[in-house]
DNA sequence: ACAATACCTGAACAGGTATTCACATGTTTA
DNA sequence: TAAACATGTGAATACCTGTTCAGGTATTGT
């Protein structure tokens, strides 16, 4: 997150951020929660365990083989999906079983990937 | 929509995903652009310029005052937006007026604000 | 108890990213 | 034409982030 230059105090309007809809400039707090959460999704190792969650539940290990990555960097990653509540998990003796929390994240994947596939529009019509 | 299958020990043979949904393990190439896209939105000054262009179509520096930031660093942004293809713009005169593109910004922003005004549920439920 | 397994964590380095600054480009007005 | 304006761009700095490495905790099996 980049550093807000957070000048003197709020910018117009209602100061509630926390159920208000895009009615108005987004207070720096709720920017950066937005952005603190989108950029959770902004790693594409971070998808990959995601998709691999989508499928079945998983222990970390299976998840570093399915990925392709080291446990390490998968327990690292599984830390900040967690802290983001994008999953959730059950020990069972020594294993961890992860899976997703949620559905929002199969929304917000098919809402990302309708836009990616949209085709090239010609995005120059000036006067 | 994938329903969570059986969970037994095996990971499925990670073979290439092409584009299609979450049926498999995101391929590199396909996580890579949802990460692409997604890390755009993982800013929080470009939170604060979208939500400005949701009310209404602005030149550069009328954003800039209204975000507080410098005409360089909205133009940086836009350039980033723009890009992503989150906004469009035409030019009239030496003005630039950018607007956003589509509808996208707004169910993904809804998405969200789903997700981070959940409620903080117990998470550890282990045997 | 000991060793092996499964997972987590802190530190540090490498790579990526956003802002600032200075300048370039293009446009309107005098 | 020149000057003022609106925006875009490249380089450089500082910041943030993800991985690796090393070590740690906890559980299972012999």
């Amino acid at each position: 997150m980049p550093t807000p230059r957070s000048a003197s105090d709020e910018p117009p309007g209602p100061t509630a951020a926390t159920d208000a809809p895009l009615h108005a400039i987004l207070s720096v707090e709720k920017a950066q929660r937005m952005a603190a959460f989108f950029g959770v999704l902004g790693d594409a190792n971070r998808w990959r365990v995601l998709s691999a969650l989508a499928l079945q539940e998983m222990r970390v290990r299976a998840l570093a083989e399915a990925v392709e990555m080291t446990e390490s960097a998968v327990s690292h990653q599984l830390r900040i999906l967690r802290t983001m509540r994008l999953v959730s998990y059950r020990k069972r003796g020594r294993n961890v079983f992860y899976c997703l929390k949620d559905a929002h994240i199969f929304n917000l994947y098919r809402e990302a990937s309708d836009h990616l596939d949209e085709p090239e529009e010609t995005d120059l019509e000036n006067e």
